[in-house]
DNA sequence: AATATTGTTCAGCA
DNA sequence: GTGCTGAACAATAT
């Protein structure tokens, strides 16, 4: 469930590995994960340039090119990055292959296929096209911004954290999560936030994603009082010695404590 | 075999 | 038109 952390670190790993090395072969195993751009458009841009610089907002990752493409990956529920050497094993769903003249490939592998590969030749544009909210992780977005956003509306808190065209990045394991040290619980209306609940709901969440990416998303660097590695029902909250409950709320499964996230409606 | 999983999209409702 | 909810989709594991 790539969210923004998981990008981020995808991100990282892909400057640590596949920068400034030529191209020489793309293979597109799927073409279903393509948005616009063919298959045969895709190869002839990419064969031969060499990946010079990588971005992200919110779920996205844009890999630039030397001849100024920019190569769009979203990773869906199931995608991942893995750089590897010839002759050791792809990984099992890869969709797209791209080999270097090292010897070394990057492969995107998306099991179950909701992700996205694009090809686009200006960010800010594909941004506006997909009507993506501000990053939630970009030094720009300040709490002033967030808490415009978040006023106003009429659904419930963890409605307006996870979509992307409000602020783009959190998904449904992080707005738990974010929540979970708040103690605000998932389904509390916008309208009913203090306005001190809304500044502390933006550092705690920018601290929360920080922790994530420092953590490299690997479950067992976490923190142990973070909720992701209790996202089991009726079982203890690692903070407060309530109970993790499980429902769906905004159609997501949602787990949050019932002692410390105080049942507002 | 039915169910659960999640990000996105879209139909439909207030 | 807007904001929001809920269902659908993909592919697989349990």
């Amino acid at each position: 469930m790539p969210e923004l952390p998981d990008v981020e670190v995808f991100r990282r790993y892909l400057d640590s590995t596949g920068l400034h090395k030529k191209i020489e072969n793309v293979d597109v195993k799927d073409a279903d994960l393509l948005g616009e751009v063919s298959s045969l458009k895709l190869k002839r841009q990419l064969n031969g340039s060499s990946f010079e610089n990588t971005d992200r907002h919110g779920k996205y990752l844009f890999a630039r090119s030397d001849n100024d493409s920019i190569l769009v990956l979203h990773f869906g529920m199931t995608g991942f990055l893995k750089y590897f050497k010839n002759g050791e094993s792809e990984p099992e769903h890869t969709r797209l292959l791209i080999d270097f003249e090292n010897g070394y490939s990057l492969a995107y592998d998306c099991q179950r296929k909701l992700g996205l590969i694009e090809l686009v030749d200006d960010t800010t544009g594909f941004i506006e096209k997909q009507e993506l909210g501000p990053d939630f992780m970009d030094d720009n977005f300040k709490v002033s911004d967030f808490t415009e956003l978040i006023q106003g509306r009429r659904g419930s808190v963890k409605s307006a954290l996870m979509n992307q065209e409000v602020m783009a990045g959190i998904g449904n394991v992080y707005s738990d999560e974010i929540l979970f040290h708040a103690g605000i619980h998932p389904e509390t209306a916008c309208s009913n936030l203090s306005q001190d609940q809304v500044k502390e709901l933006y550092r705690i969440g920018k601290e929360v994603l920080e922790k994530a990416i420092s953590s490299q998303v690997e479950p067992e660097k976490f923190p142990t009082d973070f909720l992701i590695t209790h996202r089991e029902p009726d079982t203890e909250c690692p903070q407060c010695g309530g109970t993790i409950k499980k429902e769906t709320i905004s159609g997501r499964s949602s787990y949050f404590c019932d002692k410390h996230q105080e049942q507002i409606k």
